[in-house]
DNA sequence: TTGAAAGCGCTAACAG
DNA sequence: CTGTTAGCGCTTTCAA
């Protein structure tokens, strides 16, 4: 029995030497080319089999630039938002014939760092969702191709954006349309504390002051991003604005932490606190109540990253910058 | 202003020739080689830097074969399963400094092979969610690490099991102990379709049949693995079985559909049905009535998957295999 | 501290 | 149909 020694991989002139061939015709069986002999193709298949042959992706690599890795960068694969993004740039990717290598971060500068060092060396075009300013300068100076689709802030890096200011209006004036005045800001810890530029929360703020309502940046409360930071924000709303009616949420996690924060201290939700997300997850038609919210079409955001890239790749300029609008669908928590 | 032909990157020597060094100097300044002046150091990774030069991620891994690259073939992203088991791989592999390439397949026969082509080529070691025997085979004598996640089917390839024999029994036993004898079974179409050897199915039966339950294959039920399908089955049933007083599911998604279309027939649950689920999904805690279900660690199902891999690569041998026990929950549902 | 030579494993292009 | 030659872009010797 022939065992192969157990570091040294088997290489193309391996095969050929036993084979009794030239390398050239290893490759040939190998690839399939049709000026081979049928026979020698098959006892080189079955002798490269039986040695365990795989040729060397560097090396092919190196003279055919065929294969090409797209870097996908999310903050946590457990926020149900980035599995369906994830979605869209898979199937996008995959009908192209690429391959994916996801990186998370967490929503941590370092590891938003680490990540697009990463896909700097390991990749050759990235989609990514990210805060931390060298890392988004990294890659926008590294020369791959790469798209931002951080969620609303615009940088001068191509990318789908997302429609918050549109957003925010519509969700907002759904609820004054309710006829609620004070109506609170349930923000990402993470946008919150950097300070980012966020749509979000300075929609929030500017309509607000438009509008005349009774409320001011003190009705902002960070929450972590997760159910449970909902429920804990709630609970902080509670205390420091019991008068509050209604609930403007960052997203869908949170909106649903609150809600189920509200019922659970007996509170009516809509009757005595109304409630808004942001991204139309799924998660949010499953719950009692079910969640109104700025439905965003995640896997589209997906496909259009990929798309842009396929763009940037083929003709070296961004294409002309693509929204995705949120629409609102309102449920019963409103 | 120096513009680089857009089509040929910038090699190692297009750097070592216009900073009039050899190509040895700019390896060791882009490598932080200690043995080189500062200064020319400096100059030469700024010129690199001016020109956009990147390393060859091919030619680097000819010569050190550093970064491991382990594909990740899961069915889809947006069942709930897959991601928490995708946290883990990824969180496992990160500690170790691998990247992650994801396939997904959606239990589809002719993509499950597409995926495993494509990492046996592009990875150096694989776990997978595989149901299709020549998908397996593949990878199998593929020669790179692999390792099976397949959820109870236990082929002579090494993974982590998951009991789920304990699992059906305790599901069972828990319906028994309540009363129930006119038990269904919502089996996953993927499985039922392929009478793959599933042992959720086959344990089921072989309970009902060592309990003298009153009910027969039948009983057991296809539904499409979504929420959707759950739904649907559950309509199926009431057709065929209007007398079912619970149902067993394949796994959470699948009961959680069955549970909605229940309730939604205003049928109460548990009272007139009881459901038990299969994941242990944050879901099934959202919805209303909360699911009793079969808890597994689908975190830990993925780093110990990566623990196999790295087993495998540093002594060649597969460690013992590793199992991973369910644990029933019970909410409401029952 | 720098450079020259050699080679990683493979395929494209050209001979035969 | 098969073999030879060249070279992909990089790092690792080894010399200077």
């Amino acid at each position: 029995m022939t065992k192969t020694h157990h570091r040294r991989p088997v290489t193309i002139d391996d095969v050929a030497r036993l084979a009794g061939v030239s390398r050239q015709t290893v490759s040939r069986a190998i690839n399939d080319k049709p000026e081979i002999d049928p026979q020698t193709r098959d006892r080189i298949l079955r002798l490269a089999q039986e040695l365990g042959y795989r040729p060397s992706r560097f090396a092919r690599g190196m003279v055919r630039r065929d294969v090409l890795t797209l870097g996908l960068i999310i903050a946590d694969v457990l926020n149900p938002f980035f599995p369906e993004v994830t979605k869209g740039v898979l199937d996008a990717a995959e009908g192209l014939g690429w391959q994916v290598v996801v990186h998370t971060t967490g929503s941590r500068h370092d590891k938003e760092r680490a990540a697009a060092a990463a896909v700097t060396a390991q990749a050759d075009a990235c989609v990514a969702f990210l805060f931390d300013p060298d890392a988004i300068q990294r890659l926008a100076t590294s020369g791959i191709p790469f798209v931002l689709l951080d969620k609303g802030r615009t940088p001068s890096v191509p990318g789908v954006r997302i429609d918050f200011e549109g957003g925010v209006l519509a969700g907002m004036a759904h609820l004054v349309e309710r006829g609620h005045r004070r109506i609170a800001m349930l923000d990402d810890r993470d946008h919150y504390v950097t300070g980012a530029a966020d749509t979000r929360r300075d929609m929030y703020l500017s309509y607000a002051r438009t509008h005349r309502l009774p409320v001011d940046e003190s009705w902002v409360l960070p929450a972590d991003n997760s159910i449970e930071g909902g429920a804990a924000a709630l609970d902080r709303l509670r205390a420091e604005h019991p008068d509050a009616t209604a609930v403007f949420a960052y997203n869908d996690l949170i909106a649903i932490g609150a809600t189920r924060r509200a019922v659970a201290l007996d509170m009516s939700v809509p009757d005595e606190l109304a409630v808004v997300g942001f991204d139309g997850l799924m998660l949010g038609e499953l719950i009692d109540p079910p969640l109104t919210t700025l439905h965003i079409d995640k896997r589209r955001l997906g496909s259009l990253a990929v798309e842009q890239i396929a763009a940037l790749l083929a003709t070296g300029h961004p294409v002309q910058e693509t929204v995705v609008v949120p629409q609102l669908v309102v449920r019963s928590s409103t």
